[in-house]
DNA sequence: GTGAAAGCGCTAACAT
DNA sequence: ATGTTAGCGCTTTCAC
C-alpha cells in the first residue's frame, strides 16, 4: 500500500494534473483553489497517502508546526508541587496533533552548567535551531527577563501557563494567590472560620502567594486565624506533623487545614490520628495538590488542584490559533482574557461543616 | 550579541575563509579536516554564534537528528504500574539533548479511532511526516505486529524498553517474570516462604508474566504458597483488601506479600491494619511500583521497582549510537546485550525477616 | 484561480 | 584535505 520512496507533493500534482502550488495551497487550506479542483488533490492525497514532510515545510515556508515547551529543571516531578510533566504533555499532544503541529520539550537548568551557558543562551540555541512557531514558557521561567528578552528579540510568540493581576496589571504566569483564595473560600462557605494552612511547596514564592491568598481570603470575612495558623515557609513531613500538632492541642484550634501538597497532607493526617481528632468530623483537610494515593487515605482526601494540563494546553492552542490567524486574518490579538480559572476541585471524603455548624 | 537574521553555514565559512562543506564535516565530526581549519571553523562558529538548523539537515542529509517515542494511550499514566511517562522524558531529554538530537513524542490510540486509523496508520502518518533517525516502542506496543512490519519496511531503526527471554529466543520488551521473580527472591532470601502475590496491573498480559516469575521463584525453592496466596488476575483496592483479609485470618497465613501496584500496596496495608497485624513485624509488604506518598506510609514501604526512565534512555542511547556508528565506523552491531537488569531496591521500612526467624 | 521560478540551509557525491 | 555541484520537499513571490 503505502510505498516506501516518499511520496512529495510533486507526485501528488502530477496525479492531480496541477501545478505543486495547487496542492501546496490544499494542504493549507489557503483560498483560491476551486472545489473540483481541491476535490481531485484531495482524493489523489488519499490514494496515494501523501503525508507533507515536516521539515521541507519549515525549510520552503516560514512556519515550522513545532512549539516549543521549557521548563526548570528543578520545577518538574512528582512532589511537593513540581509539575506534572506527563499530564501535560499529553494534553499538550492532544491540541497539537489533530492540528498538524509538534510539540517538542527542552530542560533548562538554571544552576550554571559551564558548557551549556546561562539559561536564555540555551534557549537562544534551541530558538535557532528549531525555528519554533511558538514556546510556552512554565512556572516560573516566564519571570526570568533575561528569557523573556531573548524570545522577544527573536520575534518568537510565548505563552505562559495562565496569567494574574499584580500592581494592577495582567503579567503571565500562574495565578497562586487567586487559587488559594477559592480553596480557603471553599472552606469558608462551610462555615470554617479557624483554618490552617500549611505550606509544603518546591517553590517559595509561590508558596507565598498562596499564602497571601489565603490570608486575604480570611481577612475578608474578618478572620484572625491568619494571624496564628500558617507556616511561615514550606515545611517538610517531620515539620508539617510538628507544626499540626502544635495547632491541634489546645482547645482553640482550626477545625480545617488547607494543605499545599501530598506530602504535607500526609503530615497532618498522621498529626491529627496521633490526636484521636477525626477527619472530616473534628477537621478538615484539603489539599493543594493531587495525587493517585490520596483517593485511598482514610479518609480520602479531597483536593483542589491546578490544573496545569488544562492551562498547557491552552496556552499551546492559543499559540497555535495566534500563528494560523495572523497567517490568514491577521486580527489583531486584544486578548480576550477568557482564560478558565483553571482549577478544580475533587471532592473526596476529607473536608465537611465545621462541628458547631452541625 | 546574537544576531536576529539567521546565521548559515555560509556566513561561517565566509568568515573561516573556506567552503561550506568544511564547516559541514566540522560541525558533525568527521575526519579529513586539518587540526588548524577545524579550529579556525571552530572559532567563526563561536564568534559568530552558529547553531545548525535542524530542519535543514534534515532536507539536505539522511539524518535527522530526531528521535520519536510511541506509546499507548492507556499505558502511560500515574496509576496501576502505567509508564512514567514524565521520568522517561526527562531521562530521553539528558541523553539526547547533549547529543543534539530531539525527542518528540506520538501517543498511538488502539480503540479505533476512525478518523486517524489504526495504529500503524497513525504511525506510518508520524514517520514520513518526521523521517525520524529511530523510534522507540513503548510497552506493550512492540508486541504489535502490524506496527513492527510498518517499522521494518520503512527500515526505521527501532528499539524497546528490555527485552527478555521467550521460548527461549530473545524478544522485545520489559522482562516482567524475571522482575517478578527477584522481587520474590528478595523476600525468600530473608527467609519467607508463605508469600502472598496481588496483582493490580493495568496490564493483564504483564501482571500474568509477573505472577508467573513469582511462581518460579517460589517452585525453586519448593515453596507451595503459589498455589494459595495469588490473585489470579488484577485487582481494585477494594478487592485486594478483600482478599489480603482472607489470606491473613486463618493460622496459616503468608509472612510477606507483594504487592504490584501503589493501590494494591494501600489496600494490603489497610488489611493488616484491620486485622492487628503489624507490617513488618508480622507481615512484610514489598511493592513493585513507586509513587512519592509511598514513603510517608506507616510504616513506610520498600519498593523494587522497573526502572522505565533508565530503560527508555538506554534505549534512546543505542539508537543513536546505531545511528552514528553506521555513519562511520559500521561495526556490525553484534547486539552485546550489556542491559541492565533495569530494575531498583528501594529499601524502606515494610519488608524485615518472617517472625519466626528472629 | 493557477502556474513557474527561486530559494530556504544543509549534506551527499563527486571532483580536485 | 578541501571545494564544487546538485539537490532534499516545500513555500514564497510573482506572473499569468
Amino acid at each position: 500500500m503505502t510505498q516506501s520512496g516518499s511520496i512529495t507533493i510533486e507526485d501528488v500534482a502530477k496525479a492531480a494534473g496541477v501545478s505543486r502550488q495547487t496542492v501546496s495551497r490544499v494542504i493549507n487550506f489557503q483560498p483560491n483553489v476551486r472545489q473540483s479542483v481541491r476535490e481531485k488533490v484531495e482524493a489523489a492525497i488519499a490514494e496515494l497517502g501523501y503525508v507533507p514532510n515536516q521539515a521541507a515545510r519549515r525549510m520552503g515556508g516560514s512556519r515550522s508546526y513545532q512549539i516549543l515547551a521549557i521548563f526548570e529543571k528543578d520545577a518538574v516531578g512528582r512532589s511537593d508541587g513540581r509539575l506534572p510533566l506527563d499530564q501535560m504533555m499529553l494534553a499538550g499532544l492532544r491540541v497539537c496533533g489533530p492540528r498538524g503541529y509538534h510539540l517538542l520539550f527542552e530542560e533548562v537548568d538554571a544552576s550554571g552548567q559551564k558548557s551549556l551557558g546561562d539559561p536564555s543562551e540555551q534557549i537562544a540555541r534551541a530558538l535557532t535551531s528549531l525555528k519554533p512557531d511558538g514556546v510556552v514558557l512554565c512556572p516560573s521561567l516566564e519571570e526570568d527577563p533575561g528569557i523573556r528578552s531573548v524570545l522577544d528579540q527573536r520575534g518568537v510568540a510565548s505563552d505562559y501557563l495562565g496569567q494574574r493581576s499584580e500592581f494592577g496589571r495582567l503579567v503571565p504566569g500562574l495565578d497562586d494567590g487567586f487559587f488559594a483564595e477559592a480553596a480557603a473560600e471553599h472552606l469558608l462557605a462551610l462555615g470554617h472560620r479557624q483554618m490552617g494552612f500549611v505550606s509544603g511547596h518546591h517553590d517559595p514564592v509561590r508558596s507565598a502567594r498562596r499564602r497571601d491568598g489565603y490570608r486575604r481570603a480570611l481577612i475578608k470575612v474578618g478572620s484572625r486565624a491568619h494571624g496564628h495558623f500558617i507556616s511561615d515557609a514550606p515545611l517538610a513531613f517531620d515539620e508539617a506533623f510538628d507544626l499540626t500538632r502544635a495547632w491541634l492541642t489546645p482547645t482553640i484550634r482550626p477545625t480545617a487545614i488547607i494543605a499545599e501538597t501530598e506530602e504535607t497532607a500526609r503530615a497532618v493526617l498522621r498529626a491529627a490520628q496521633s490526636l484521636k481528632i477525626s477527619v472530616p468530623d473534628d477537621l478538615s483537610l484539603l489539599v493543594l495538590d493531587d495525587a493517585p494515593g490520596l483517593s485511598h487515605c482514610e479518609p480520602a482526601l479531597t483536593v483542589l488542584h491546578q490544573d496545569y494540563a488544562a492551562h498547557f494546553s491552552q496556552a499551546c492552542e492559543r499559540l497555535i490559533t495566534a500563528n494560523t490567524k495572523s497567517a490568514s486574518a491577521m486580527t489583531d490579538n486584544k486578548n480576550t482574557d477568557a482564560r478558565e480559572d483553571g482549577f478544580a476541585l475533587i471532592d473526596r471524603e476529607s473536608v465537611a461543616a465545621p462541628p458547631r455548624n452541625r
